[in-house]
Parts: structure tokens; C-alpha cells; sequence
DNA sequence: AAGACGAAAGTGGTTGA
DNA sequence: TCAACAACTTTCGTCTT
């Protein structure tokens, strides 16, 4: 992590100390944990030394994306009648264009449909690009192993987008994404996620609770020092094995809040479980067992005294 | 009165025979 | 394919601040 510019201010709380992430490239508040932006380098990534590098290295065209149905890439074969000076070879063309245009209707038309569709939910949940691209090429696979069929075409964008973020590192709630999907239900989201990323052999990773405090203290407008007190609490609860065979979200909740006790920035465990998506039952579990195996009850008994005063 | 607590019953997914 | 199982949710009554 180092110092950006000063110039910059935070919206959210008004601070100019923004510290930037190297490895999620994030630009942070230092002190309220607001995402500024997911910085993506677009320079160069290559040097050129002489003519014959830069000739070898240098790579032509607009570059491939997965976010425009056909990637960018696909030519057209003219029409026929267009094509007077080759009357001869006619017939030839007329075939060629047939083939072209029953190809392009199968899946073509259903990826012209999806990425619509899934630049739309992408721009609701502002989501970086490089996730957007990761979903495309999600969803593109899918596709093209016949995985929509049987399936709404939506659940499917959205369970890709489901998966890209958590490949990507930046991992949404189901809730998160079913608000992008008014028409869709939280569970068949959740089923054609795992439908696909079994039959893709895409291996689900479990999220860890680490990727989810950022998000959510900045929801709950928690300082940085809360924020600094809850990742070491669950660096603690993660060594002595609390967390494992837990849901993530609620180990993440759980440990906000009982940092947020210590800090004497107090959140009821409503507002927590409803950043975090779970309900005050799963925080009040995980809250117990932190407390009764990290010893907590002290710091939290002392902060208490010192609220008081 | 709001928040915290905990018991009990229900849900959906995983696992192993 | 079915039952057992763990995690989580929903609901609700009670205690605490």
C-alpha cells in the first residue's frame, strides 16, 4: 500500500488520504475504506529497443474483448449480387453466405441478447471492466456448450457475472446480483451458478471472509482503525480454525461488529446483517464463538468503561 | 421501546452408502 | 436415489439497556 496524490479526496467522508492497493488495484479511503476505483493499466506492456523489436512485439488491431458479441472480430461475406466481377463463381459465394448466415443465427443471436444484458447489470453494479470481460468469457463458454438451453437466458448472465467476481477477487453477495435481476429469484441464480462452473470444470475457490470487510465497512461508514481491528481479529479467528466450514459473509459480519464494539464505533447487528446479507441469528453464533475463543470479553468490557466516561 | 439473546422448527445443499 | 448432516434462516418469547 503507498500514499496517492493529495489531491485527491475521498466522497464519502471528505479525506484526503487515499492509499492505493497494488494487489486488488483499488484506490481507497484511508479512512472510511471507500473504493474510489479499480485502476487497469492500460499503457503498453511491452518496450521497444530497436526497429526490429518494435516490429516483432507490436500486435495490430483493437484488441479482443468479450464484452461485443462476436468479439470484435468477425467479417462479413458480401452478397452475391454485390459481387458482379465474379459472376461466374456465383453459386460458390451464394453457399458461402447461407453458411454464414445459419451460423451467425444460432448462437450468435443469443450472444448479441446476453451482452446486452449483461452490460446492463454490469453498469448497475458498476463492476470493473476486467470482471465484465471475465463474464463474457463466462457466459461465452456456457453458451456454446449448449448450457442455456433449459435455462433463462438472464440466470445465466447472471450467474456468470456471479462467478467472474469471485474469480476476479471482488466477490458480490447473491443479494447484490439479484438486484440487478428483478425478475430472477436468489436460489435459481445461485443453482446455474454452480450449474455452469460444474459443468465448465471452472473450480469454485470459497471466498474468503478477508474480501468482504472492505466492502462492508465502508457500507456501515466504519474507520479505518475499525476496519484495521476487524481483519486482525479474523486473522486470529482464521489461525485457530473458527472460520472454516463457516459461511464468509457471516464471519465477515460477525467480526465487523464485534470490532466495531471494541473501536466504540458500535453497529446494531441489524445494520451489520443487513450489509453483509445474513441475519442477526448467524452474527450472534459467530460473535459467541470469536468471543469465547480469542478472549474478547475484556476488550470489549473495557472499551465499554471508556464509552461510558 | 429498541436491541440483544437463544430455543425450536424449517430450508436447501452436500455427502456417502 | 435416499437419508443423514451441517450451516443458515425464520419466527417468536424473554431479557437488558
Amino acid at each position: 500500500m503507498g500514499k496517492k496524490d493529495s489531491k485527491m479526496k475521498c466522497p464519502e467522508c471528505g479525506s484526503t488520504r487515499i492509499i492505493e492497493d497494488p494487489h486488488r488495484g483499488e484506490l481507497l479511503c484511508g479512512r472510511c475504506g471507500y473504493i474510489l476505483e479499480m485502476k487497469v493499466d492500460f499503457s503498453q506492456d511491452w518496450r521497444e529497443f530497436d526497429q526490429r523489436l518494435s516490429a516483432e512485439k507490436r500486435r495490430a488491431g483493437a484488441p479482443l474483448t468479450y464484452t461485443k458479441p462476436d468479439m470484435g472480430l468477425s467479417t462479413k461475406v458480401g452478397k452475391a449480387s454485390e459481387i458482379e466481377k465474379i459472376q461466374k463463381r456465383r453459386g460458390v459465394y451464394k453457399r458461402i453466405e447461407k453458411w454464414q448466415s445459419r451460423i451467425y443465427t444460432a448462437l450468435e443471436r443469443n450472444l448479441k441478447l446476453s451482452t446486452a444484458e449483461l452490460r446492463r447489470a454490469a453498469s448497475i453494479l458498476s463492476l470493473p471492466k476486467s470482471v465484465e470481460e471475465e463474464a463474457g468469457k463466462i457466459y461465452r463458454s456456457a453458451a456454446s456448450k449448449g448450457l442455456v438451453r433449459g435455462r433463462s437466458m438472464e440466470s445465466v448472465v447472471a450467474g456468470s457475472i456471479y462467478a467472474a467476481c469471485r474469480i476476479c477477487g471482488v466477490p458480490r453477495t447473491l443479494e447484490e446480483i439479484g438486484k440487478a435481476f428483478p425478475s430472477l429469484d436468489k436460489k435459481d441464480i445461485g443453482k446455474t451458478y454452480r450449474f455452469v462452473c460444474r459443468e465448465l470444470g471452472i473450480r469454485i475457490l470459497p471466498t474468503s471472509p478477508v474480501d468482504y470487510i472492505n466492502r462492508f465497512a465502508a457500507e456501515l461508514k466504519l474507520s479505518q482503525r475499525t476496519v484495521s481491528k476487524a481483519l486482525e481479529i479474523l486473522d486470529k479467528a482464521t489461525k485457530r480454525e473458527i472460520t472454516s466450514g463457516r459461511g464468509p459473509m457471516g464471519v465477515a459480519a460477525a467480526t465487523l461488529y464485534v470490532a466495531s464494539l471494541i473501536c466504540g464505533e458500535k453497529r446494531t447487528q441489524r445494520e451489520v446483517a443487513d450489509v453483509a446479507g445474513v441475519t442477526e441469528v448467524t452474527i450472534r453464533n459467530r460473535y459467541k464463538e470469536l468471543i469465547e475463543k480469542l478472549n474478547l470479553e475484556e476488550e470489549i468490557k473495557k472499551s465499554k468503561e471508556k464509552i461510558a466516561q
